[in-house]
DNA sequence: GAAACGTGGAC
DNA sequence: TGTCCAAGTTT
C-alpha cells in the first residue's frame, strides 16, 4: 500500500462486499428499518431521516413511533395542523425541521400525489431535504446508487484515507471518497452499513478497530492516528444570554403561555413569556416588567434556570405574577396539563422551576 | 462560507 | 461541571 491512497486504490479492492458482509452479520433492528428482503415505506424512511438529522437514534425512537402511530401516511401528516405537529415534536430540538417536514408533506401530497419522488434531484427540491437526506432516501427507500455523506461517513473516510485536512474544509474531499466507494449493488444496505460502521465501530472516541471490517487497509489505524481523525477547526466560544421569565397565573392557577414567532429560535413553539434575551448581566426585575404581557403582584423566585443552546448559553430568573384574565394571543393552561402543551425543553425547565418554588 | 438552529448522553 | 458530539439544512 502506498503512503498516500485514493479511493481508486480501494474501489476495485472489494470494500463494499466486505462491509456488506459485516452489515449482514451485525444489522441493527430499528423501527424505521424493514426486515431483510422486505420493502421499506419511503414515508417512514423520510420521517426517520428528518428526525435523525443531528439527533441520536436513542432520542428519535419514541418520537418516530409516536409520529407513525398518529400519522401513518404522508397524507395524514399533511392533513394535520402544523401546531399539532410542533406539539408532537416538542423536546426533539431543531424545530425548523418540524416546520419544514410539515411543508414537505403538504408538497408531496399536492405535487406528487402523496408518493415520494425517487430521485435525488426531485427529493432535493423539497423543504428540509438537503444533499445528505436526498441521497439517503434515494438509496434506502428506492435502492438507488446514491452516495450518502453524513458525519459518520465523513469520519470513516477521513480515517481509511488518513485525511488530515480539518473539517469543514475537508468536506468536498471526503464526499469524493465516499462517492467513489459507493457500489451499484445493494446501495441502500451499503449506505446504512457505512453509517452503522461509524455509529458502532468507527466511533469518534475509542474506535473499535479490532472489530472493523476495514481495519486492514485503514491508513489512520496503520499510522496510529485513527482517534485523532477527523481533525476539526476550533469552534467559537459560546456567549451567555440572560432574561427574566414571566410566570403568570390566574385566580384558578392556570399558567399563561403564548406561541413564539414562526421563525428563529424555537420558532412556532409555545413559550413562557420572557424579557428580551440579552448578553448583559441579569436584568433587574423592575427594569423589565414593562416587557411582561400584563400581570401584577410580582415576586422574584429564588434560583436560576440554565439551558445550553447550540450557539449560546441561556440563564433566566423567574418572576411570578398574577394575571386578571385572558391576554390576546396567549392561552391559560392548568398546571397539571403543562406536559401536553408542547413546551420545548428550555421552556419546560422554566415551568418545572416555577412549579417547584410555588408549591 | 459562516452563522443560526436543540437536546440528551457519554466521558 | 465541562466538553464533545449525533443519520444536516437553511439563510
Amino acid at each position: 500500500m502506498p503512503d498516500t491512497a485514493t479511493s481508486a486504490d480501494f474501489a476495485p479492492a472489494g470494500f463494499a462486499p466486505d462491509l456488506l458482509a459485516w452489515y449482514d452479520r451485525h444489522r441493527r433492528v430499528l423501527p424505521w428499518r424493514a426486515p431483510p428482503g422486505q420493502k421499506v415505506d419511503p414515508y417512514r424512511v423520510w420521517l426517520s431521516e428528518i428526525m435523525l438529522q443531528q439527533t441520536t437514534v436513542a432520542a428519535v425512537k419514541d418520537y418516530f413511533l409516536d409520529f407513525t402511530g398518529r400519522w401513518p401516511t404522508v397524507a395524514d401528516l399533511a392533513a394535520a395542523p402544523v401546531e399539532e405537529v410542533l406539539r408532537a415534536w416538542a423536546g426533539l430540538g431543531y424545530y425548523a425541521r418540524a416546520r419544514n417536514m410539515h411543508r414537505c408533506a403538504v408538497l408531496v401530497v399536492e405535487r406528487h400525489g402523496g408518493v415520494f419522488p425517487s430521485t435525488e434531484a426531485e427529493l432535493r427540491q423539497l423543504p428540509g431535504i438537503g444533499d445528505y437526506t436526498a441521497a439517503a432516501i434515494a438509496a434506502i427507500a428506492f435502492d438507488r446508487p446514491a452516495a450518502v455523506t453524513d458525519g459518520n461517513v465523513e469520519r470513516v473516510m477521513a480515517r481509511i484515507f488518513a485525511v488530515e485536512t480539518p473539517l469543514p474544509p475537508a468536506k468536498p474531499i471526503l464526499k469524493t471518497h465516499a462517492a467513489a466507494l459507493t457500489p451499484r449493488r445493494r446501495p441502500g444496505d451499503y449506505a446504512q452499513a457505512v453509517m452503522d460502521l461509524g455509529a458502532t465501530i468507527c466511533t469518534p472516541r475509542s474506535p473499535k478497530c479490532i472489530l472493523c471490517p476495514w481495519s486492514t487497509p485503514c491508513l489512520a489505524r496503520k499510522r496510529g492516528i485513527a482517534e485523532d481523525l477527523p481533525a476539526k477547526l476550533a469552534k467559537a466560544p459560546k456567549p451567555t444570554r440572560r432574561a427574566v421569565a414571566f410566570w403568570l397565573t390566574d385566580a384558578q392557577g392556570n399558567v399563561l403561555l403564548r406561541r413564539r414567532p414562526p421563525k428563529g429560535m424555537l420558532g412556532g413553539m409555545m413559550e413562557v413569556p420572557s424579557s428580551a434575551w440579552v448578553e448583559q448581566p441579569m436584568p433587574d426585575l423592575a427594569a423589565v416588567l414593562a416587557e411582561a404581557p400584563g400581570g401584577s403582584g410580582w415576586r422574584l423566585l429564588p434560583g436560576l434556570v440554565r439551558h445550553g443552546f447550540t450557539h449560546f448559553d441561556f440563564e433566566l430568573t423567574v418572576a411570578a405574577g398574577r394575571i386578571a384574565g385572558p391576554v390576546d394571543g396567549a392561552v391559560l393552561v392548568p398546571p397539571d396539563r403543562l406536559g401536553e402543551a408542547g413546551l420545548p425543553t428550555a421552556m419546560w425547565k422554566i415551568a418545572r422551576h416555577a412549579l417547584r418554588h410555588l408549591e
